[in-house]
DNA sequence: ATAATAAGTTCGGTGACAGAACGAATTAAT
DNA sequence: ATTAATTCGTTCTGTCACCGAACTTATTAT
């Protein structure tokens, strides 16, 4: 139903554009043995992105019998996305080219007035990256926002995001878009986290993964057959409420979460007061652990063991190939290892869990991923909502980080 | 990549017969208003298809100014597909037109031999169903068997199958292709029935959405996004083994599941005996609740607690929109309500929770959903994966049910 | 009868491809 | 140095899936 544009070129163009992206420099005839396509067509369509300005010749190739072949490339610098994680205590900005090269980074404490100054502060970060790298405003065509919570495109809102004051009541899809002055995609921070290992980090090229940030909360990102899961209301991957580790039936469990009462750092600063009397920051209780203290010791394990159910219950309703670990609690390798020595006796089939490799910079590599995605499939492609392109990962993983 | 057809038209072919499934009887000229296509492209498209005897003129509009039109609308009779309904205690069978109605229905006890009797007995109900409709074989072009546990396209096999004798060693799919001359899609049976509660039940028109079948043992089907998840090996689902109700580290849990333990018929049972000392099946349990037995509601009350956690679980992970309940304990009222109760208490966001519309045809209604998504999209449309087609659900009200 | 209206066809496009043939450029073999 | 083999890229021709406008046909309302 509904108008169906012409859709046969904008498909081929976009296959096109993806053996370009991912090809490096590509001459037409290879184009055409990687697309199927016909090295007539392929030189029509190449030839219109030329004159768009979206790929370049390069070169030529050499060395091998018959005749040299003039290769092209993407033009780097034909647009540009902002990518932002914002985050309770910290914000971080990277500028991406079409070739996935994030080359200007910045990250900066949350400003903690919150509502429109975090809005102004980003824009700020933003357009200064910008200017620093000489890249005229225009050529910025899309902003991919992670934050807590679950992003509501209807409205614009973000909910359940209380770590972020002045966030709830304001339509935060709009300022972001009156600020930066480019369209502007909200995206749950921990979604993100999944993309942007599944590009560059741990989950590369599996299609079923979950994500579990544990830090001062729990929250989770699901990937499920390629897709992103955002579930109803955009709260999945709100693993904090599941009914495990405390009672759930308990007041504080439905204000705070049954599981996040049970593996976040409030658990594990709590749990070694009541085994040791003195309160201690989580920093203090790893490195406790690690001087032999028995208390310490003893949070770490009860804390995994409740976060092994927790990887079971995902396990169970979900099947994931990998569940990548990630939160400044669990990137800890003393978190990993005993998480999966609990696993097998509480979950019968084999899942495999691994600690994050981008770390903290995952959100922020995932609303490059996504950003870069969808700039693909808008020019490009087709206008499917499942357009999944496929980033190349050698240029991007030279990534530089600029912190201010 | 890869050789692209030129997929045109295949697409707009797709959206005519789709425009014409639904549309009832249509006229060409309607069809072009709905599809967005020229009328002399539908009158085209309309010829190729009825050339091709899928579609027949039916008559003529009347009553309205200008010129009469002609209308068209599918052959029925065209194609048929078989959907088969795999339990461990019954096997239910259906024909299906391509119209979307089921015709002929069958149900009969599984034979308890197992494995290739099993295969036998379906084709046998299969085709003689077909023969009394005086079906030519030729025109079934699709069976889809629903059956436990998971289903592993790549090699056939059905996993964690437990209740069905013989089918974990052997290559059911190949089998069953062998039986019944035709391609065959199997499906783990509760992921039908969140596809059949979406399509003719409780889920219709709802993309994110959860199915429990809650019986002998526990299982659950998630619809998200509008597309099944099946996880990485096909196991999501997998409910029973949700770390929830036994203690999950226990070595009985990891054989039957901690969850399951908890809340299938055994767990019912077993918690009425430790409460009277004696051993009741799970009906009587009911009716002795109906009549104010306070074991038995106690035993209602305790499972209708457990089953509350679990369905918080899943709305923690997935947050669909709407949670149906069905197998022969979660189709009771009695455990709708008490879930209803309890869900608020444990579970901070409105999750709707409702029984199973189609009750133990859910399932068999998936089946013939899913077969009727693919045999349209095979024979009319682009072989995306994704390819989801709107079903009529007018025509699909009206089955009849042929018990054996 | 005549106007208004809607259905459907005919006719003449157009754009996105494919495929064959051919020229152009290069290396390898003689 | 000449020739053969090979690959690149273009030109030319053709097909297919569409669209839009004009036109014919059939019907109801006036």
């Amino acid at each position: 139903m509904s108008d169906l544009p012409r859709i046969s070129r904008q498909f081929s163009q976009r296959s096109v554009m993806e053996a370009i992206v991912q090809g490096g420099p590509i001459s037409r005839a290879s184009i055409s043995k990687l697309t199927g396509l016909s090295k007539q067509t392929i030189s029509e369509i190449v030839r219109g992105l030329e004159q768009e300005g979206w790929v370049q010749e390069t070169g030529r190739t050499s060395g091998h019998v018959g005749r040299t072949a003039v290769t092209y490339e993407l033009v780097h610098d034909a647009a540009y996305i902002i990518a932002v994680d914002l985050g309770g205590t910290k914000v971080r900005v990277a500028l991406t080219d079409l070739a996935c090269q994030i080359f200007a980074e910045a990250a900066t404490p949350t400003d903690p007035r919150g509502g429109q100054f975090i809005i102004d502060q980003i824009a700020a970060l933003a357009f200064q990256a910008a200017a620093r790298e000489r890249i005229p405003r225009k050529k910025i065509r899309l902003a991919v926002i992670g934050a807590p919570g679950a992003p509501d495109p209807a409205t614009g809102r973000i909910l359940l995001a209380p770590n972020i004051a002045g966030f709830d009541a304001m339509n935060v899809l709009d300022a972001f878009e009156k600020a930066l002055g480019v369209a502007v995609m909200i995206e749950n921070d921990v979604n993100l986290a999944v993309l942007g290992e599944n590009w560059l980090g741990q989950g590369q090229g599996i299609d079923n993964l979950a994500y579990i940030a544990l830090g001062t909360g729990v929250g989770s990102g699901l990937m499920l057959g390629g897709h992103l899961v955002r579930g109803a209301t955009h709260a999945a991957g709100e693993i904090g409420f599941m009914p495990i580790g405390a009672d759930p039936f308990a007041a504080e469990s439905l204000r705070t979460g049954a599981f996040e009462r049970a593996v976040a750092t409030h658990a594990m600063t709590e749990r070694y007061r009541s085994l040791t009397g003195t309160q201690v920051a989580v920093p203090a209780i790893f490195e406790n652990a690690a001087k032999g203290d028995k208390a310490a010791l003893a949070v770490l394990d009860e804390t995994a063991r409740y976060l092994a159910q927790g990887i079971a219950a995902i396990a169970a309703v979900a099947n994931p190939q990998k569940v990548i670990l990630g939160g400044s609690i669990g990137l800890r390798p003393e978190i990993l290892s005993r998480v999966k020595a609990l696993i097998p006796l509480c979950f019968p089939y084999p899942v495999t869990v691994e600690a994050g490799e981008l770390g903290a910079r995952a959100a922020l590599i995932g609303a490059a991923a996504i950003g870069l995605g969808q700039l693909h499939n808008t020019l490009f492609g087709v206008d499917a909502p499942d357009g999944r392109i496929s980033l190349p990962t050698a240029q991007a993983a030279a990534l530089k980080e600029v912190v201010l």
